[in-house]
DNA sequence: AGCACGCCGACT
DNA sequence: GTCGGCGTGCTC
């Protein structure tokens, strides 16, 4: 754009053509192409527009990142066409792609792959067409409705619908009512309605009944951590809030209110929740205070559905988004406010490029569009309340609950003594099974967890201890009764059951389970209570969309006495004739080779222990476990969050661990192990004097799980204070780095696991 | 990513 | 002599 002064004498804008567009292409490149824009095109090529150029010899797919007015290069093409209307990526969208890309060291187009969701990107799911049907203007449906009744039935409920519900497409409203579209089009003919070609937005939500909820009055605590956030929105003071609010304290009602502030600002918000399967209930909370200004955007949407959501937001029908991880991308107009519930949650971190943390990103997302970012939990990651301690998050306290219930006491059973009491190691201890007795009495209910599937965890042979493992991942494989069969968790492949140990010096028939999964409990329990109504609840119950529901609604009215699960019930569901949980083996986290088994096993146990509790029962939580006295079982039991931190941030400290480093975690995987441990050593000796000097490089060695689907993995860690020099220096040895035959690299920065 | 170019071995 | 193997390098 140039200003010049017009005939007017007024200050004008004129637009300037942008003679080239720079543009991504949809190939990984990594790279930057200009164009030029042909004038046909002038006004639609944006930065952000997603467009069609000649590449070499065919044709691509791009997006235009930048514009100027000339090129370094000679031998420049003209853009074919454009696609879409308007563009896709808002500019402030378009930084926070470039810091992604370069932060986690990632293609740029990847990033954009992730930030635009395909039914976006492709634009073969269009809007769809349908005939909306609405009263004409000024017609006098209300008397007609009264006239026609007895005449007309059909047409006189048609008219009665249209009335309370506003306009509605003609295929809902034969559906709804049951009609045909004859009585609509007598209608029509008549002058009441009109009818008209308009685009179907698909609804999500549509056909289901909304309780709508009012704002409640808020306690104390509440109002000052509101006060804090609506600072935060209107004038970036502070520019990011903590909320660390134990369950059932009513985060979720200050969430809303803030939201409801940033609208009356005339802003937009983005919701993200950890797996938006797992979460309907909330979902379903703002949906009820907010109504159609909430869009949202998760995987079990069709891809129509999504890709109407994701419109209704960009054009601004929409004010709020709401959904899992990529939702932070959603287009939403003047941004005011961001939340991030259950902000510890590991899924916020995606697991394959770009390997993006959508907790962080949030906060980087703030910085540039300046609107507030609100993390939220009751167990607040380590590196966050290092945050808040440091003043880079103001911290905000919600340290009782809404109903002024006490917390659940937590018990610790040690299975030791149970062992050497019972002389063998029982599913349930007798604490545990006394404490179902008494809930199976007083008809109230049990959840038990355990964060294993299957039904024991391993074939072991007791004799020569061979352990049936999956030949193409180090893992040993889970026996699954129902199919009787053994299957390996990461790569899915399954097995018939050896009748006796495939040792062949040992042939063992005595070949047996040990460990124990979630279908072993639901058995145990079935036996020991034959009355109990048990069910079981884990990603093999639940690979049908709606299982999941049926199973919590047979939960939630009763219908169920027992629930035996996995992570899923720990998370977010909320009945309150839950008096008794029940944590199977609180060890098996904790005996993973990771510095934060810890921190996970203490944030397990406070949110499974939140479960527990009704209005004027105090709930349950048992704990069975060989380690009582680790210091994340102890702190759990005492409901000492900070304590627990402290000790935490000492040992991390200590060690360099983050928050005080940052990981980088390189994984190598390949067929052969020699080319790996050799490609790595390189890779790890060449790395080095590219960093700065107290950045630690580990390795290579072999990744905790050594092989995963035929291939052997190995992983180089990098520790370093500061992160630039670090992926800086990735970057570029990885742009002339010539890995051995059939050697992949993939990096992983602030890498969550590292298995 | 694809598609060229290019330089070697074995076929009509 | 020509067909085809896939290593290398470029695409505005």
């Amino acid at each position: 754009m140039i200003s010049h002064v017009g005939s007017n004498g007024k200050l004008e804008y004129k637009h300037q053509m942008s003679e080239i567009a720079r543009v991504v292409v949809d190939l990984a490149l990594d790279r930057e192409f200009d164009y030029r824009v042909p004038p046909r095109l002038d006004s639609d090529v944006k930065i952000g527009s997603r467009v069609l150029v000649p590449f070499g010899k065919r044709k691509v797919y791009g997006y235009v990142v930048s514009l100027a007015g000339s090129s370094p290069v000679s031998n420049v093409k003209e853009i074919i066409d454009t696609v879409g209307r308007g563009p896709l990526i808002t500019e402030a969208v378009l930084k926070l792609a470039h810091w992604i890309s370069e932060y986690y060291i990632t293609p740029f187009e990847m990033v954009v792959r992730t930030i635009l969701p395909s039914a976006v990107r492709h634009e073969q799911s269009r809007f769809k067409e349908g005939l909306l049907v609405s009263i004409r203007e000024g017609a006098t449906a209300p008397r007609s409705i009264k006239e026609m009744e007895k005449r007309a039935p059909r047409q006189a409920e048609i008219l009665a619908y249209l009335l309370s519900h506003g306009p509605t497409y003609m295929k809902d409203l034969t559906k709804r009512l049951k009609v045909a579209n004859s009585p609509v089009r007598e209608l029509k003919k008549k002058g009441l309605v009109d009818i008209a070609s308009s685009v179907i937005r698909r609804n999500p939500s549509w056909g289901r009944e909304v309780v709508a909820t009012e704002p409640h009055a808020l306690m104390p605590q509440q109002s000052e951590a509101l006060k804090m956030i609506q600072g935060s929105i209107r004038c970036l003071d502070p520019a990011a809030v903590l909320l660390h609010g134990v369950t059932g304290s009513g985060k979720t009602e200050v969430y809303m209110q803030a939201l409801q502030f940033a609208l009356e600002q005339g802003k937009g918000g983005i919701i993200l929740v950890p797996e938006i399967a797992l979460t309907p209930q909330t979902v379903e909370r703002f949906r009820g205070r907010f109504g159609d200004q909430i869009a949202v955007l998760h995987s079990h949407l069709s891809t129509g559905e999504r890709h109407d959501e994701w419109y209704r937001i960009r054009d601004g029908e929409a004010r709020i988004a709401i959904g899992a991880r990529s939702a932070l991308f959603a287009p939403v107009r003047n941004l005011g406010l961001i939340v991030v519930d259950e902000e510890h949650e590991n899924s916020y971190k995606q697991e394959e490029a770009p390997r993006y943390n959508a907790r962080d990103v949030a906060v980087v997302r703030g910085r540039i569009e300046r609107c507030a970012v609100v993390l939220g939990s009751a167990t607040p990651s380590i590196e966050s309340y290092h945050n808040a301690l440091h003043g880079k998050y103001a911290l905000a306290r919600l340290p009782h609950r809404v109903d002024h219930r006490k917390m659940p006491a937590l018990r610790i059973v040690d299975m030791r003594e149970e062992v050497e009491r019972e002389g063998r190691v029982n599913v349930l201890s007798r604490d545990l099974r006394d404490a179902i007795e008494s809930r199976l009495q007083h008809a109230e209910q049990t959840i038990l967890f355990l964060n294993r599937r299957g039904f024991a965890t391993s074939l072991i042979c007791p004799k020569c201890g061979y352990v049936a493992e999956c030949d193409q991942c180090s893992v040993s494989m889970t026996y699954h009764k129902k199919a009787d069969e053994l299957r390996c968790h990461i790569c899915g492949v399954y097995r018939r059951v050896p009748a006796r140990c495939p040792n062949r010096d040992c042939n063992d028939p005595a070949f047996r389970f040990a460990g124990i999964g979630t279908q072993r409990v639901e058995e145990v329990v079935s036996k020991l209570f034959p009355k109990a109504r048990v069910k079981r609840m884990d990603s093999d119950t639940t690979i049908r969309k709606e299982s999941y529901n049926e199973i919590l609604g047979g939960f939630r009215s009763g219908k169920i006495d027992v629930l035996v699960g996995t992570q899923m019930i720990a998370k977010g569901l909320h009945y309150p004739n839950v008096t008794l949980v029940g944590v199977i083996n609180a060890d098996t986290v904790l005996h993973m080779a990771d510095f934060r088994a810890g921190e996970r096993t203490f944030q397990l146990l406070t949110q499974v222990a939140g479960r527990a509790g009704r209005g004027d029962v105090t709930g349950e939580v048992i704990v069975q476990t060989f380690t009582p006295h680790h210091p994340a079982v102890q702190a759990a039991r005492r409901m000492d969050y900070e304590g627990f931190c402290d000790q935490e941030i000492e040992f991390r400290r200590e060690l360099s661990y983050p928050p005080f480093t940052h990981l980088v975690c390189i994984t190598m995987r390949g067929p052969s192990e020699g080319h790996l441990t050799y490609g790595g050593t390189l890779f790890a000796k060449k790395l080095k004097p590219l960093m700065p000097d107290d950045v630690i490089v580990a390795g290579p060695t072999p990744a905790p799980l050594e092989k995963m689907k035929g291939l052997y993995r190995y992983q180089i860690m990098v520790r370093a204070h500061s992160i630039r020099p670090v992926t800086a220096a990735i970057r570029d040895l990885l742009k002339e780095f010539k890995w051995p035959e059939k050697v992949r690299c993939a990096v992983d920065v602030d890498a969550l696991s590292i298995m």
